[in-house]
DNA sequence: TATGAATGAGTGTTCATTCAT
DNA sequence: AATGAATGAACACTCATTCAT
């Protein structure tokens, strides 16, 4: 009865080293081509200990992605939390999803490769799309909040989410294939954003300037 | 004599149905859920044809990578060869992007799988990277180019264009995820744009409103 | 395209060498120990090859139980036609199922085992189940074609079918087990039926023996 | 030393209670697809628990098996014991075997798969095969008795057993796949026999009908 | 050149069995 | 004696690639 704590202490430990392995090779190497018997080998456990802790391959993969998700959005909550006016919050909720991926940088590409997959059709696709909804949904209802005074659709709500959560993974993505550090790239955020923006002239008149007298459309 | 011509336009256009095949099976199932024998089929060609054009699946995708960014970059330099003042460059610029990958949604999860795989090592990757590098390159100098007057250093040109990058095709993917049609948010991509930089006050006086009289930085 | 009939000829000489090497380890070591690479291996093919030519495993199994099913009732239909009164039929149709198990007697564990199965639910199950339903029905009808006069209930002729079936193929399992020569038992398989039946005097009076003045009822 | 038998009791009652889960699950299931931890899950003890009590699963098959054909011995010994005649204890023995499996109904699909297994070699067949062959000569010693007064060689009785075991077990099964219930239909287990066997003509001048003047040979 | 039968290394998963507690 | 976490051999099945025709 005494001695129960100490299995369990030690099946948690097996299981965290699991994820661990799991998590760093699927970064190394991307969820395909990385084996179930590599993660073990590298938790140094047998085989078949990685079904006595997860039901299959693509439940590790649904629930790194469940924590990771959870621990994102963990962070932008204690980030926005620490907001003292609604203009503050979009900045802090940047900020936030910035300084995630750059500590969890393993993160990055297991995000990326599961989102590969998610136009897929399949019950396990929905199951993990649900995650990837769930982000967007948070970060519509936080846009709404910071901008509360201003009213936007829904849509328009969403779609600003989807820029935000796209231009951050997309931004960390191509810097990591780039080879660029990504510490240093996302010391200052902002000088990028200023750059590839400045020229859509994001506060004002400008895009008249397209000769159209239209708001900057893409496919105009 | 005469008939060889003929002989070779069969082959081309075989060609041509396999890239198109594979193409609209990747877009469909993405390329690790793609088999050869798919596509061969979808093709209405034997199974050993494949490896008459191509030397590997992976050859393949490099080529489609490869066509793929070609027109890509064809279509900003049109676009860009439009422009009449520098400002005017980086909105045609991202103009192009957009309405490309409205065209291509094919290429869309493509683009985006094969980034999933870059970090791996293996002559192949590299490969493959060589394509996403160049991309990025172009786009700097690009912004360079456009906004000239301005000296930026190359790094924060690049981390620019890796910005502008992953945002077109961050956005987009992002989109797909939650079922928006990418026809109808890329009309008006400057909206979300504006939402969820607003409060970043991009403008001009914004960072003290973090309190500590820095520029934005996600890490502070 | 006058060399395709012998590709042809060769991807059916496999298959039957596929068939027969299965069919041959599934009455040697039984459907369980059997694996798929002990058939490659010993059909002289890759191990890919067999999943060229099936669907899976269990699909062979089907196939050789349908193929075996068939050719029994063939045999039995042959047999009938040779009969020349109603009478004679049941006694042909039990020869034909004799005589066929004689000839074929790896079928006989093969049908002996997935019968075993049986009970089991599943889509699977209830495809392989139908093969024995069909064998079964067949029986019914042709014992009551043959016994027209005297009126029996559908249910007794079932009965009777089960009984008829579950003799032949429970009698030469136990001959198999005993280690009795399948051939020479079979050769004259009415003394044995004489002799465990003679006492329950199939004939007439007899079950007063009982002293119960009833029917042979083992339950009673 | 007051306390041991209760040690002891509790050990029984868990063999017991693992003994019953595995045939229940057996019986369901079949021994394939019944895993030791299922049946320790249904016996609510811990899966090393098993091999404190059995050295194997074979080893439990076996032990089913053993108790099994013991029960059904004791049971025909019982029913032989209460017949008057020599003529009767035929008619009793298949009673007695009869109403075991509609008691033991469990024990039909356990008897049936594991004979499945018998032509396999190595030793733990052999093990189970003993078995079989003590049932078959438990048979074969009974009708011996039962007919003295006619002499039949020792491999006519031993064909006649298994005849009787093969139908009893045969015949049950086949009602089992047919989907009808085995208590109705081995109530009256005469009438398919006479019903199949009316043609064969058991009682007297029969087989000349197949106009070959012989025996009925079913391989003729 | 085109074909598709053949291949076999590789993968996720299962499960009887072991053993430290 | 009882436990259940750990094990790894084994298995069915996949699929990119080869090659004889």
């Amino acid at each position: 009865m005494a001695a129960e704590p100490r299995v369990r202490r030690r099946m948690v430990a097996t299981r965290k080293r699991l994820l661990e392995s799991a998590l760093a090779l699927f970064s190394k190497n991307g969820i395909y081509n990385t084996t179930v018997e590599e993660i073990t080998e590298a938790a140094d456990v047998g085989k078949g200990t990685f079904y006595e802790h997860f039901p299959s391959k693509t439940a590790l993969i649904r629930l790194l992605l469940q924590e990771g998700f959870r621990t994102l959005l963990d962070r932008c909550r204690a980030e926005l939390r620490l907001a003292t006016s609604p203009s503050e919050r979009v900045k802090r909720l940047l900020r936030a999803q910035f300084s995630f991926f750059q500590e969890h940088g393993d993160l990055l590409i297991l995000f990326h490769q599961v989102r590969g997959l998610l136009k897929l059709q399949g019950k396990e696709a929905t199951l993990l799309q649900r995650e990837y909804k769930r982000y967007v949904r948070f970060l519509a209802e936080e846009l709404e909040r910071a901008l509360m005074p201003r009213r936007y659709s829904r849509a328009e709500l969403k779609q600003s989410a989807c820029s935000m959560a796209g231009f951050v993974t997309g931004y960390l993505s191509y810097l990591v294939i780039t080879g660029m550090s990504n510490a240093k790239a996302t010391k200052d955020v902002k000088i990028p954003i200023r750059i590839f923006l400045e020229g859509i002239a994001i506060d004002g008149s400008p895009d008249s300037s397209m000769g159209r007298g239209q708001a900057f459309r893409p496919d105009a």
